[in-house]
DNA sequence: TATGAATGAGTCTTCATTCAT
DNA sequence: CATGAATGAAGACTCATTCAT
């Protein structure tokens, strides 16, 4: 299996034939699933023949590796890259969800991905994604809404530890289903702003008021 | 292809052999996805032969139809079975919450076959399962949401449309993911209880405080 | 197996159903041919279940056999059935296929088999049909062919034991090849006396004159 | 799908195997019609594993179109390729039935699926076959057997329109059971030759004189 | 007499993978 | 570098056949 050569064979910027194959298969997973990405699928979309997928992977679990360490890794390193310093719950709850949204925004295969592959039952990719699992970042969120909690700012029933699960399927989820909203006519008009201030409202305040009393 | 026989021989509940096909089938695509719920892996399930499949079902197509209609669609029943009268937006919030906990008591097979078969980008049974969305139910909820809004319980930016699927995104992902709790030792302990208080609490106040005073 | 009891089980005329599934399975066989012929065709033709099919003949080979000696030989019976006297050669020509229409037209199912099923290279009911073949009235057609060639009536490069089967072909073939007329516009008015006067006047004048004077 | 490549490496006349698979499915149809012509019957009888039938046909529709186009259109080809001048019918009848010979001296695999699977009612190939009927050649001849009727050169009741269909049965059948004649003992000397020019006896003067009176 | 249940074998097809060029 | 050729394994589906009732 070759190496991925810094060379470009022309003085173009030709397209490096692993980066296109790799680009290929996280839009063909994103559309179709892993277990719908066959070779011949995301050969055809990168315009290939599929023997090269095997040329470059040598087999589909290598392709996978290489799908989830060098695309899917990027998503969480964006979401996580800047250094979560000390900041109040809400703050830092809006923060992961600004980039969260900004990472979808570049990497748009991602959502369904997420949902589909790494956090379903059996998800293909779940596995190999825990190595690139935030867990600094998710310990630190954690730790902050427990600060909080026990301040007195945050529902003694939300549970701390389930905090980035929460924010993950607040924000992800609408942005995995969006192309459902075409066919239901009165949900067209929804842009990925609307769905950013709806997580962060949900996640700062509730669906629903606690009590009758007006929310602050 | 057999009918659904009314009663077997015996007077004991003899377990109909459709019956256990549909039961295996489920759980194998909870597990593994449609794509992988194979007619071999879903008779080995049942204890059966592959061709018995297709005496039953006839082709793969009907087999899905079954399970969607005679299996999944009991979910939805169930959560929505009780008349949505025209309650508070957190009362109705916490009761569908509750109904759908019980449901996934019941039938924890859901959560999972949810997240990545109805909810999924190209889900092998979304269409299949729109015929049994609950539009009306759905329909109350967003507009129960948006009067509470108007009346300034509920902050300006949740957008009421998505109020369904945040809800179902709240309290069945952490459902869907359960399996891979057991792997990460500090949650272990966390039990469907306090997973259903989490989603509640999240719901009807937030994850994080909207401001840094504490909350009601 | 069941042998085919003489004694209807009502006092009406009740189609005995062995006999009806030997109708279905004929004409099953005359429209898709024996490889299409399955057990679940014939049944459903003759409206009961597959399994009766090998109730009443135990498997597919004895089902075939039935077939060929309690319908298929009755047509070469029908053609055959009165004595072939020692008449001339034209006569006979014009009595076979007299009789051979005739039997056409009682047994509509038998053209298309013949020349898929009992002709044809590795017809599945060719050498069943072996024993049913009438060796006798073949052996006359052919002396009585000879002496007309040897008394100079008949052209000498005609080989007399090729009569039976040409004066099959030109017979059956017209007649099961009829359903394709119907797409063939200008050929929507050949009815069964126009395609036996063309057979009768090919086989005793030809198609074409033999010298350029005309025929007697 | 490969194409038919121009020419393999060496400059010997290596088989192309898209070939020899056309060569191995025409000739297992003809000895076991379509239906028995299974991947495995044709691949084992190319030496050949049945996965490269789909590897170079795609499908068995496919490998029927170009067993079709690419085989038995050959045979039409051959026949009528020489242009059908303006002659008299014998002439033209002896000479359609010359190259039709020819033609099944070169693809001995003709007659046999021309019989059972293009003229049998619900043959596999007739559809496709008729793209390749030849409708000029089937014309003039009408039109030329039509004008020596009306010239009183041939018999009234011969219909013209079944002129080719009665040309295609009398010289096709003999050769299509020819395999039959080695059972039948008197039979098996006859050989090609001899059907020949029984057939064109038949054809130009029937088989039975039309009267008692010597044939010309 | 009749049938529903059940199964093993075989067919078509897809697909990951290997290999020679 | 890249690809056409080739294959074994597996999946969906059909079908003849058996069996208990």
């Amino acid at each position: 299996m070759p190496r991925r050569s810094g060379r470009p064979s022309r003085v173009e910027t030709t397209t490096d034939p692993r980066d296109a194959l790799l680009d290929a298969a996280v839009n063909v997973i994103a559309e179709r699933g892993v277990a719908g990405a066959s070779s011949a699928a995301i050969a055809s979309r990168a315009g290939v023949t599929p023997a090269m997928v095997h040329y470059y992977f040598r087999n589909r679990e290598l392709l996978l590796d290489a799908v989830v360490s060098e695309r899917l890794a990027r998503f969480a390193a964006h979401v996580f890259a800047a250094p979560v310093s000390e900041v109040a719950s809400p703050v830092m709850v809006a923060a992961i969800v600004g980039r969260l949204y900004e990472a979808a925004r570049l990497m748009p295969w991602m959502p369904p991905i997420w949902i589909r592959e790494i956090v379903s039952e059996g998800g293909a990719l779940r596995s190999r994604m825990l190595d690139h699992f935030p867990a600094k970042a998710a310990a630190i969120l954690t730790q902050v809404v427990a600060q909080d909690q026990r301040a007195g700012r945050v529902p003694v029933d939300v549970e701390p530890r389930l905090a980035f699960l929460t924010i993950a399927g607040v924000a992800m989820l609408p942005l995995a289903v969006r192309s459902m909203w075409s066919r239901i006519p009165g949900l067209a008009d929804l842009d990925e702003r609307a769905l950013q201030r709806h997580a962060v409202a949900v996640l700062t305040g509730g669906l629903a008021p606690a009590s009758l009393e007006p929310a602050a």
